[in-house]
This record gives structure tokens, C-alpha cells and sequence, in this order.
DNA sequence: CACGATACGGAGACACTCTCCGGTTAGCAA
DNA sequence: TTGCTAACCGGAGAGTGTCTCCGTATCGTG
């Protein structure tokens, strides 16, 4: 790749997580562009759907979620505050941005998906925290059951523009559903 | 209201039926209009709104909510097993149009939506249950919470175009969670 | 320094939303 | 039955956003 054409990317993607951090993920690609001072052509040639770009966007976030279970893992206490704790982070984690809660949501159920891989870095997450919590969880869990639930409660919280504090009752019922 | 006025306004009606079974509710209302046989400013006078539109579509709807929930209390069982069947039906009720979901859990948190006598009614029918089960349910539970968490479920669901059979661990998850 | 492969950009086509205002008609009173 | 007017209609067009095409620009190599 060119010097010009990677600087143009990276101008593009530092505009684009401007923009979705302060319009949510539907901000128009046009406004990005402008912001980014490159023309529309140029973004939709480094990424051809908004969900690329939204990949894209995401790069750090990798090394975000690994922290983070590491973190809550490391923290330890009862299988109930551990799986509270990794909850409210997961919540945290996928909320970033508006739109986001439905966006990954749905992702990780999409193996076509360009955020695919960062989606296999959340069911990572999620399948660490099931090895550590072993018999203490119900049978038949599993990793995209997890992100199932705890992103149907983020999106109803992000879609209803709910406080947070909403969320922590509505995590508690499918934390005490998930344990035995 | 004019005779020729009350006939546009059905036709339209029975236009968006269909084509929020068919395309969602995000289907063109420029299409509807078309597919009505009037114009898209007739459209817009009879209903300022798509969430009016939807409104007015969902009109039989509280009585097949009332019915259903009528039918869950008929049925008894167990607190686990009236309340597992009312989520189902709660579920298949709001999932009637793609999108669906996720419209009517936020309207249920907006009071000034054009859903929200619809939404009243689902709220009555969850605190009908949450009468019935009384202190089998954690206690803090409230009609709203019931909407959120099955809602979230539902909308997951939706978005995710997962097979039927995805819906049933999922809610018993959330209903293992909500009894003591 | 020249050249060509790579990258750019923005006008414009397309889709959808929604309003405006000239035209039409339902329905009522004489 | 007729005339009149308030109520209703409808569709062109302005506005917004998506996304492609192709003439132009420039980076990087020989």
C-alpha cells in the first residue's frame, strides 16, 4: 500500500471513531469522509460496508477485552461475583458506541461478518470465564449463550437510552439463572 | 371523518400488514402508499408517523394479548411452567414483523410513543402474571423488567434470524433466574 | 527525471423520507 | 337537484444518505 493511501485510512478510522462515539454507528459515511478530508470514493474503496470500517474502528478493542478478562479473572471471589463482575464489563465492552450492543450482537452470530474476528476474541472471553466457573454453571452453556443474553439486556439499555443502573438487577436474573 | 377518507385510511392499514410481515417494519412507506393505491401525502396525513402506522396495524393486538394471557393463567402449573409458557407466547406476541422486537421493547419505555396504549396493555398482562406468581418471584420484579429481559431475548432473536428452537434455553435461563 | 501503476475524489444516480399546494370530491343546505 | 365549501387527495420535488464511475493526481521505482 502506498505512504498517501495509508495515511488516508488511518484518517479516515481516527474520523470514524470520532463519529461513532458521538453519533452512534449510523453516522452517515459521507460526514466521515468530509471530517476524514478525503473524498467518499476513497472511503468506500478502504472499506466497502459500514461494518468494515466499524471492524476497523475496533482495533484496539482486541487487546481491550483480553485485559479485561484477565482482570475480572484475576480478581477471583464467589462463581456469582465473577460472573456479575464479567457481565458488567461485557456490557461496558460492547457499548463503546451507539448501535453497538445490537451491532456485535448480531455479528457474532454472522461467520460472514468483517468484525468476525473480533467477535471470536468476545466468545474467547466468554468461554474463559465458563472453564473457570465449570460445574457451578448450568449444563448445556456455552459462549454464544452468554453473549445472547448479557447483548439482548445491553441493547434494550442502549435502544431505550435506560441509565445504567438498570442494568445490574437485569444481570443479576440471568446471573442466577446461569448458576446452580 | 369522509367516507372516502375512513376507505384510504383501512386500505393503508391493511398495505402496511402486509408489508411488515413481508419486509419488517422498516419497509418504504412510499411503498405502502403505492401499494395502497394513494399518495404518499394521504399516507403521511392519515399517519405523521411509521410508529403511528404501526400502531394502527397492531389493532387487533390487545385482544389477542389479553386472550393469550387469559390462556396462560387458565393453563396453571407450576410457577416455572405458567411462567415459561407466558414468555413463549410474550415472545411469539411482539415477534409477529422483523424488527418488531426491538420497536415494542423501546416503546415500552417511551410514554409519549404512539404504541404506548399497546404497550399498556402488555405491561397489565405482565403484572397479571407477576400477581399470580406473587413471592415465588426475586423479589424487585416489576412488569417493566419482565418486558426488558424477554424483550432482549426476542430482539436478539429477531436480529439474528436464529431458528425457533434457540428462544426456549434462553428463557429458561431468565425464568430460573426470576423464581426463588 | 520520467513513467505508469496505484490511489484519489466528487458529481451524480439511486433509494427513501416527507412536505406543499393546486386539484378533486363528499356531503350538506337551500 | 344543484351549488358550494370544507375536507381530502396526490405526486413532484426538496432533502438526506448511499455508493459508483471515471477523469485526474501522485507515489515510488528504474
Amino acid at each position: 500500500m502506498r505512504a498517501d493511501a495509508a495515511r488516508n485510512r488511518d484518517k479516515i478510522v481516527e474520523a470514524a471513531r470520532q463519529a461513532f462515539r458521538t453519533r452512534g454507528y449510523d453516522a452517515p459515511l459521507d460526514d466521515i469522509a468530509k471530517a476524514a478530508g478525503v473524498g467518499a470514493g476513497t472511503l468506500y474503496r478502504h472499506f466497502p460496508t459500514r461494518e468494515s470500517l466499524v471492524d476497523a474502528v475496533m482495533q484496539a478493542w482486541v487487546e481491550r477485552v483480553n485485559d479485561a478478562v484477565g482482570k475480572v479473572l484475576a480478581e477471583g471471589g464467589t462463581p456469582r461475583e465473577l460472573l456479575l463482575r464479567w457481565f458488567d464489563t461485557y456490557v461496558e465492552l460492547i457499548s463503546v458506541h451507539k448501535g453497538g450492543p445490537a451491532k456485535i450482537t448480531r455479528a457474532m452470530e454472522d461467520d460472514t461478518s468483517p468484525m468476525r474476528t473480533k467477535c471470536q476474541t468476545l466468545r474467547a472471553a466468554n468461554a474463559q470465564i465458563i472453564d473457570e466457573l465449570g460445574a457451578a454453571l448450568r449444563p448445556g452453556v456455552d459462549s454464544l449463550q452468554f453473549a445472547r443474553l448479557v447483548g439482548g439486556i445491553a441493547s434494550v439499555v442502549d435502544q431505550g437510552n435506560l441509565p445504567a443502573p438498570s442494568v445490574k438487577p437485569m444481570l443479576e436474573v440471568v446471573v442466577d439463572g446461569l448458576l446452580v
